[in-house]
DNA sequence: TGAGATATGTCAACAACGCTGACGTAAAAA
DNA sequence: TTTTTACGTCAGCGTTGTTGACATATCTCA
């Protein structure tokens, strides 16, 4: 052999990586997104579309500003693919009652079958990876993701998992 | 108020969505990538060049093919990224001893300083989701983001994150 | 009521990073 | 010696992120 048999240089001072879950934690994601990614493929659509499309339909009446809230991006970003969800009628707007400013998003019919299914494409991996362990996994699981998430988050997205979106408690 | 109270329609038949471990996972990515992200900008990479030197570092005389293999894009992706490590000197060429038509690549010292603060970037934001809880919580968070990926892909994966990559053992 | 803040839309340009298709070269293998 | 393999490269394109600037409608407050 002409490289010496170590794989890995002396990591030096300091913690040693955790190598295997990085990349676990990047394969991971990649199959995880990969699935809905072939089905959208067939409506035109790519990762921001569902993005848009999962939390619009899992908070009816989302406004715009709490959509860019969750998503992060700019408002010209995310108005590219709302307008194309709109315009193929998976995406439905309405004017704010209180606010007439704003625009309250839902998914229509269809919009609403769209993301019930790439949803449950998703679940079903997660149950694949759940299954055969022990029941209190899921919250393991649940707890060790949450945990990855920076703790100034915790309270928003804990809210926003649940249900209870932050944008609709202000 | 205009809409009712329920937050989501009736998920209809077919299992519930995991819609919290569904959610957990995508903001967990995010700040997981977001951490390396702030440091890339300084030397004005992006997340393709970090991949490729975290795996260039993991495994050193990787080839462009065992490479490519990994990271599943196309060669021309690959190039883009990995010409400018190359030339920003993260990256050294040697050419194959027994195939010299190949090209195995290293990281030079700076490379693999780099690389190696940005896996300890991860490695603290690993340690602590896993820090206050029981010792086989690392094993657990493991075993769940393995069962996450693809099972054909398990024997392939598993070679890679304990450092015995594929294309070394052909 | 009138000024300013707010919610949103839009135009333009650009960057990162995927893709396909086509073609070239050097070295290994048959 | 012919074919296959490993790799590089040119050209073009699509998605999705960015910044900056400007327009409009509506709400809020003095």
């Amino acid at each position: 052999m002409s490289e010496p048999t170590r794989l890995h240089r002396d990591p030096g001072p300091g913690e040693v990586p955790a190598y295997e879950l990085i990349e676990l934690f990047f394969f991971a994601y990649r199959d995880f997104v990969g699935d809905p990614d072939r089905i959208l493929a067939d409506y035109g659509f790519g990762r921001a579309h569902h993005r848009v499309l999962h939390f619009v339909d899992r908070h009816p009446g989302l406004t715009i500003a709490g959509l860019l809230d969750i998503l992060r991006i700019t408002k010209q970003s995310l108005n590219r693919v709302l307008k194309e969800l709109i315009e193929t009628g998976f995406v439905e707007v309405r004017p704010g009652t209180e606010d007439r400013r704003q625009r309250l998003l839902f998914t229509t019919e269809p919009g609403h079958e769209l993301a019930l299914r790439l949803a449950r494409l998703q679940t079903r991996r997660v149950q694949r990876a759940l299954e055969g362990v022990p029941p209190d996994a899921r919250d393991a699981a649940s707890r060790f993701l949450l945990a990855m998430i920076d703790p100034s988050e915790h309270s928003a997205v804990l809210d926003l998992v649940s249900g209870r979106p932050r944008e609709a408690a202000q």
